[in-house]
Order: C-alpha cells, then structure tokens, then sequence
DNA sequence: GTCTATAGCTTGATAGAC
DNA sequence: GTCTATCAAGCTATAGAC
C-alpha cells in the first residue's frame, strides 16, 4: 500500500475532527496535530477552515451522488417498459450510502456523520445540502412522480424530507439504538438497519400518496 | 412584561449560537456579547462552556417530556379498555414539539434545532440523547409493544430511529425543503408537515411490525 | 512541498472593585 | 450580581528558509 498523501492525511484528519465537532468547533491546529503535519500546511493545500471544510465534503461526494444515480439508471432501464417499483428506487438512493460503509473504511462512516449533521443545521446546513444534492434529489423526485402520479408535490417533497431524516440519522453512527434497544439491535449493523429502511420508507410513501381520489 | 434575568439572556444566546455553530463552536464571548453582558458573568452564573451548554438543554427539556407524558397518559385513558391508536401514540410524541415551537416563540425553534443535531452527531450525540430521552421513550415503546403484539424488538426500535431522525429534521428549521420544492412546502409551517409526519411514520411502523406471521 | 518563526488577535479563567 | 483588568495559552495568517 501506497504512502498516503500529505493532504490525504490532512484531509482524513479535518474529516473526523469536523464530524466529531462540527465545523466550527476545530482549529487548524487540532487538525495539523492529527495529521502529523505542520499547520502551515494545512493552510497551504487547502486554505481557510471553510474551504477545509468544503474539501472534505467534495472529497467523496462525487462518488457518493454518482453510485446514485447509476442505481437510478439501472432501476429504471430494468424495469423498461414499465415503470420501477417505489421499493427499488428508495433502495437506489440508500444503497450507496450503504456500500460506503460497509466496505469504504473508517473515513466514510465519519463522512456520513457529517452529513447527517449538516442535514440538520438551521443555519447553514439546509443551504449547503441544497448546494451539494439537490440536482440529484430532483431526479429521483421526478421518478417518484411518475411512479405515484395521484400524489401532489407538497405530499411528495414531505415524504422526501421523512426519507432524509430518517436515512442520514441512519448511517450518522450514533451508537444511540445500541444502548435504547439493550442489544436487540447494532447501529453498526447498517444491512440489517437499511434491508428495515426501505420497507419503512416505502409504506410512508404510499399512505400519503397514493389515494388521492378526493 | 417583566425584564428578562441576566441569566435567561445568556441562556438565550447561548441557545442561539449553539443552535447555529454547535456545541464547540461557541466561545464564552461570544454568548456574553450577544447577550450584552460580561464574559466573566456567564461563567459566575453557569459555569465553563460545556456546563452551559447542558444548562441550555435543560432549561426546556423537563417542560418538553413533561408534555409529551401527559399526551400518552391522555391517548392510553381515552381509548381505554382498548388499546390507544397507533396513530395516536406517534402524535403524543411528536405533539408537543409542534406545540412548543408554534406557540413558545424562537427560542423553543432554536431549541429543536439544537435537539436535531445532537440526536445526529456520532462522538457525543448519542450518549446524551439516551441521558435525556430514554427514560420517556422505553415508556411510549412498551406501548408500542402493546399495540403491535408481533413485532419483535428489533424490528420495533428500528421504526422508533426513523421516527426519530424524520421527526427532528423536520423540526430543525433548516429551510431545505422549501427551496427544493419550489415554494409548495414551507418548512416552517410545522403543522402541514406534521399532520403528514403522522400517517407517513405509522405507516412504516405497520409495515414492519405489523403481519409478522411466519 | 514542507517546515520554522513570528506577529497580532481571541480565548478561558480568575482576582478584585463596587 | 455585575463589572473591569489581566495573563498565559491557543489561535489564524503569513513571510521566508530549505
């Protein structure tokens, strides 16, 4: 195995840093420190903690909303000429998110954390999600629409916002189910909670949009 | 109106720079500037940053859960001899959220903002969400238990994390939803998106949990 | 690309006046 | 309870040696 990468290294660092103590909560230092390297450094590949920051997110985002969408695309071209099921496309827009964890390595569980985070943040957070995943959220909302045509688009983004909600929460790794459930279940068992996922999600779908014959 | 405490405004600015920057990314100062007054009063009155914010989240969580109690031991007396609704049990949850922050002004919005991200975060998150809700929750899971007699504990505390996760984004106030839909859903109208959260969540919940005959 | 050195600001903590 | 004053430590940013 290959030598990691200075900025790999400063990057990995910044990636676990920022997911344990959000954005605002590490100095270039704690992140230096971490990676072994001089802060100077840091500044140098990389910038200002912002664009820190953003470069963790961009890092493994592309890869992320590119598994996506190809799982869109074969869902669709395999279900040709009929129209996919709810279940695969929810299942396509999860399941990448749940390949990165289970084979990706430690980097990609914090990266998930973090994403959960900025999921959640009233400030900043809703804007940057946009910014990163909403060209890819409209189109699995235009399959949705055409797979429930009776549901309006008010019903429609709701059960996408429940989806996202409960997916992020899902892979931030919290260790919060482990000790609620006394062991019942593991929060790092990610198949077992994502083969639950996409049941729950897709039932939720159908009660609000399915039949609208008012 | 009676003047607010000196400590009440530090709490509330406390609460606002929590809310937006997370629990490490707040200096002393700046709580103590926005809330107009010294650096040294915020720690005579609440102790180091860590003890503020704890006091941040105990200041509404009684009120919250207290509330939340009432409604199941309403939703459990109404129906009975009969078991309360599902239905009714994931509204007593999630109820008082939308009261609080419909009627309790910003401060109960920052407050479910600050909930949302803690519930999310992987190093210390979850931890804290286990000290400050899982008393309350085993209480509405052993009615869920009631309520679905099949389902084992596995399947019913993995509907409980996406009612979690759906249900504090979509009191987190990050605005998201409103610019992905184009204007058709306004996250800030709580109540339209509650009274969809209701039938989305226990959809999934019957999903799961309900026809386990195997 | 990587590090050392340094300048100037911000931070948490505390001692003491009122 | 509230504020002023102060200090050592930690911070970002940058100039410059190798």
């Amino acid at each position: 195995m290959v030598d990691k990468s200075k900025k790999e290294q400063i990057l990995d660092a910044a990636e676990k840093a920022f997911s344990e103590r959000g954005p605002f909560g590490v100095s270039l230092r704690d992140i230096a420190r971490d990676a072994d390297v001089d802060v100077s450094l840091v500044t140098y590949h990389l910038g200002k903690r912002e664009d820190v920051y953003d470069a963790v997110i961009m890092r493994r985002l592309e890869t992320l909303n590119t598994e996506r969408r190809k799982y869109l695309d074969e869902a669709i071209r395999h279900a040709a000429p009929e129209s996919p099921s709810l279940e695969a496309i929810i299942d396509a827009f999860s399941h990448a998110m749940l390949n990165r964890v289970e084979t990706g390595g430690e980097g990609w569980g914090r990266y998930m954390s973090l994403i959960a985070q900025m999921n959640n943040n009233p400030e900043w957070g809703g804007k940057m999600m946009n910014r990163y995943f909403d060209p890819l959220v409209k189109s699995f909302v235009e399959v949705f629409r055409e797979i429930l045509p009776h549901a309006d688009d008010a019903d429609l983004y709701a059960c996408y916002h429940f989806f996202s909600g409960a997916l992020t929460l899902t892979f931030a790794n919290t260790g919060r189910i482990d000790q609620l459930s006394e062991g019942s279940l593991k929060s790092a068992d990610f198949d077992a909670m994502h083969q639950r996922l996409v049941p729950f999600i897709c039932a939720g779908f159908r009660a609000l949009c399915e039949k609208k014959e008012k």
